[in-house]
DNA sequence: CGGAATCCCAATTAATTTAGTCGGAATTCA
DNA sequence: TGAATTCCGACTAAATTAATTGGGATTCCG
């Protein structure tokens, strides 16, 4: 149960963006290179996150990407359900086509641990929002480990 | 966020062996049958299962596999993290070398949020046993979706 | 107006993981 | 002995992941 560098990348890049939001479209360049990812890599994430309607951008010179809305408006779960597709530990608890999966899903055992652990990783990315995370970042030291490239050591891609 | 066929077959099985419990060895074949999963798959599962601990086997014919523990003793989270592997949305909070993976784990904000997460899968999973299980499907109609082969329509391999 | 900066889009790819299959050896019971 | 079973390792096809590549369209600035 590990998240893909979708989900990763893609939190830290609107991370990124949280902490900028209000100054204008930011270029994906600096993003990719303040959060060590590549560009190219970033822009289709972005582009799944434009159509889901959690970013606007801006062409051309000058253009770049912005929150579509404030920070303490877009969770974590926001982001990740739009990179890593639902939280559905298993097809049947998938909301709307779940039940077609199995005509017993009414009637599983099984089913009823894949919902509350559905649910659980729901509640907790749904309680934590972009801003949560720039004031957290406040009262630590020095915000993502990867947003400084200064210095030797390893650094993780979060 | 999926759990993969490992995870949800490996507690199928175990359910199946749970139901059994205290009656002598379980063949593969009758579990594989009952939870319509190829046998051959299933062995490698109730490899991993054996090494870890949590089933013991018999060979030869009137041989099988029988839970190591009583069903109350054994969680689905035990079941999900030999199968599956450990559960960590990112590799920063891996127990051990969770901090060698980054040198400013400690001063990362996203790594607060992948704490909350496995930490709240771990809870969940944690907190249902097998007994748990069998005991749930006692209230409910006919158990696992799957146990049952009889009748047309769609049936989840949970 | 021209060029640099930027987003936008589609196709391709290499590596890894997933979900098995296959074949047979070793063991045990009746 | 023979049938039932676990045990083991190699193999494979398909899907997914994590990008890369190459270009096209748009916008700002001088």
């Amino acid at each position: 149960m590990k998240l893909s560098t979708r989900g990763r990348y893609g939190v830290r890049a609107m991370y990124d963006l949280a902490l900028r939001y209000g100054e204008g479209p930011v270029p994906l360049k600096a993003t990719a290179d303040r959060q060590m990812v590549s560009e190219h890599y970033l822009e289709q994430l972005m582009a799944g996150l434009r159509r889901a309607g959690l970013v606007t951008s801006s062409r051309g010179a000058q253009g770049g990407y912005e929150l579509a809305r404030p920070p303490g408006e877009i969770t974590i779960g926001d982001i990740v359900r739009v990179l890593e597709g639902p939280i559905d530990p298993s097809d049947c608890v998938a909301e709307g086509d779940g039940v077609d999966a199995c005509e017993r899903a009414d009637e599983c055992t099984m089913r009823l641990v894949w919902k509350k652990l559905k649910d659980c990783m729901n509640r907790v990315l749904n309680s934590i929002s972009l801003e949560d995370l720039c004031k957290e970042t406040a009262s630590l030291a020095s915000g993502a480990c990867g947003s400084c490239r200064a210095g030797p050591g390893p650094r993780c891609a979060v």
